[in-house]
Formats: structure tokens, C-alpha cells, sequence
DNA sequence: TGCTTATTTGAATGTTCATTCAAGAACTAT
DNA sequence: ATAGTTCTTGAATGAACATTCAAATAAGCA
């Protein structure tokens, strides 16, 4: 048996940005084939389309994301103080980053139609990818909560909704300035 | 000279409703075809290309919005009772309505790319429409601290930033379950 | 070394798309 | 009426697109 040649997550990470950039419908396979390096073929021999693409690059999102979540809620400082690093951090790529270049996650499922019954797979893995996240917030607060940093008047499932709503609400807006 | 037959407001918002569902980029000039019921000739003669349709859907989708907003805020009820009409109408277009279908400027924001130069007209006149529409809100803002129904100790800029993340965010999250 | 299996190459394929255009139709003005 | 202008019709056009494929290449294994 023959071994594929390229660096797995390099690709990945190249296509990533690339369709964070340009979106992916605007994404051409010649925008791909540029940004990886690997022909048509080699591609389709490895992720079988542009739509396993994504997927592919999705579940190389969330892995990045996740190292970076547990990096910083290490919980070698008080939860508040961690929970404020993470939110500084979104408030800095915002600032900084390209503004197009928000998460992939939304940006995808922008794009993917209701209708569509063949997006129906990839808007499934995009919406289970940001419950994810938000139960991952949710156990944060429920740690705040039972460290006694916050009070416990309103739940973590409540705080946790507001708190994604108010992030997500920070990106669209530095979207549009 | 001979008139147009078709009825343009008409028109454009059925090009709208298409643009919302399926995004811009995705609704072919066959659906816009199908939607409008006018001949690719007729719509090239009108609004010159795809991107002329998009333009005055924008301004059609401005101009009703705009009827919405100075209809609720009247001033014939208190600036909180009226803001409070527009947010629960806000909510329920997010429960109610097809998720897919947001705000067409944020939408159409998304799809048009940072580095493509004929792009630039579009992004500009869209962040200028929300642009006017964060400072209708400041004003609404600025009445309510007038009236002394809400405190001066934030201005009514910072409040309108904060409340257009929420609305943002709200919708965001909506469109995510 | 030779056999099998998997990957790579890159030109070719067929489809879909936005756009054009020449001919016809209808309205206005004279 | 008739001329002039603008709109409508709908098939045609060429570009861009995702995808395929047969041949070439390399790795694992005996």
C-alpha cells in the first residue's frame, strides 16, 4: 500500500482559512488547489469532494479550538479570571484579524440553505460542534458557581446562553465596523 | 417611450425573500428568473446585473425596515414601552420565521469578500445602512434619557452599541437552534 | 525482485452560471 | 398615422465550475 504524502493538518489548516476568507461557496477547487498544494485528484482521493472538505476542515476547527478552550480553562487559576482571558482573547481577534475571518462554525451555517437536503449532514455537525461548546461554557459557570465566584441565583445553562449570545453578538457587530 | 410592466416593489421583494433564503450567492438568475417572473432580458434592462438586483433589494429591504421602525416608534407611547415592542417583534421573527432567514445586510455582509474590489461599493452601502440604523437607535436611546425614563450615567452611543450586539447576538444564536 | 494496492498527476468532461443580443412589441410624442 | 424610444422575449454564448479518469508512480509485503 502506498502512503498519502501530504501533512494532514497542514491542508486542513490551509483550507480552513481559506474558507473562512472567501466563504465557501466563493471557495473555487483552483482557490483549494492553490492553498494545499495537491491536485484535483489527490483531493478527491482523500476527501472524496468539496462538501468532505469542509468536513474535513470542521473537525479540524473544533480540534483547534478545543486545545485552545482547555489551554485556557486549565483551572490553574480561579475560573473568573480564566473566563476573562478566553473573552479577551475573542475581543483581540476581533480587533486584530481580518474582520471577514469570524468562526468557521457560523459562517458556515450561514451558508449552508435550509431547504438543501444534501446540507442537512453539514449543518448537523455545525450545530452538535456549537452545542459543544456552549455545555463546554456551561460547565465553566457551573465551576464558577461551585467555587462560589458567582452567585448561583441565575443557573449556568442561563448564564452560559447569554454569555454565547453576547459573543456571538461581539463578532457580528465587529463584523460590520 | 414605453414603461416598464412589472411592479417593481413587487419585484424586488420577492428578490429579497430569495436572497434571504438562499443567500446571494447561491440564488441563481434562473430562481431570481422563476421568483420575479420576468425574463433575463427585462431584469438586465432594470437593474443591469445580478449585483444591481442585490443593490436595490438592499435599498427596497432599508425602506421597509425603515417604515417598521418609524411605525412603532411614534412617540405615541413611552420610548421603553415602544423599544420594548421592538425587541419582542425582533424575537419573534427569530422564533417564528424560517431560522435561514436573518437580516438581509448582515446576510449579504457575510458573502461579500474583504479583498474583492467590486465588493467594496456593496460592503460600503450596507454598513452604511446599518450605520443609520445604530444611530436611529442612539436617538431613540437619547429620547428615553430625555424623558428621564432611563439614567445618564451611560450615553445613549453606548447603549445603542450594547443593544445592537444583543439584537445581533439574539439573532445569531436563533439562527444556531 | 516482483506483485499488489494506494496515491498522484493533470488534462478532459459535462454542467451550471451570469450575461448578451437581435428581433419583436408597446407606449409617447409629433 | 408614424417615428422614436424603451421594454420584452428567449435562445445563444462563453466562462467558470466541480468532478472524473487513465496513466504514472511509489510504498508495503512476500
Amino acid at each position: 500500500m502506498r502512503i498519502a504524502e501530504f501533512d494532514r493538518e497542514k491542508v486542513l489548516r490551509s483550507v480552513m482559512t481559506s474558507f473562512m476568507d472567501k466563504g465557501y461557496g466563493k471557495t473555487s477547487m483552483q482557490d483549494l488547489k492553490q492553498a494545499t498544494g495537491l491536485h484535483p485528484g489527490s483531493i478527491y482521493c482523500a476527501f472524496e469532494n468539496k462538501r468532505g472538505l469542509l468536513l474535513a476542515a470542521l473537525g479540524q476547527y473544533r480540534e483547534d479550538r478545543n486545545t485552545e478552550f482547555t489551554g485556557i480553562f486549565s483551572g490553574q487559576r480561579a475560573v473568573l479570571i480564566e473566563l476573562k482571558a478566553y473573552l479577551d482573547n475573542i475581543v483581540l481577534e476581533c480587533q486584530s484579524c481580518d474582520v471577514s475571518r469570524s468562526c468557521l462554525l457560523t459562517k458556515a451555517l450561514n451558508e449552508v440553505s435550509e431547504q438543501d437536503e444534501e446540507d442537512e449532514e453539514v449543518r448537523g455537525i455545525i450545530t452538535l460542534y456549537l452545542a459543544n461548546w456552549q455545555q463546554a461554557i456551561t460547565q465553566v459557570l457551573q465551576n464558577a458557581i461551585d467555587q462560589k465566584e458567582i452567585t448561583s441565583d441565575r443557573n449556568a445553562d442561563v448564564r452560559a446562553h447569554y454569555l454565547m449570545m453576547g459573543i456571538y453578538g461581539l463578532r457580528t457587530f465587529a463584523h460590520t465596523h
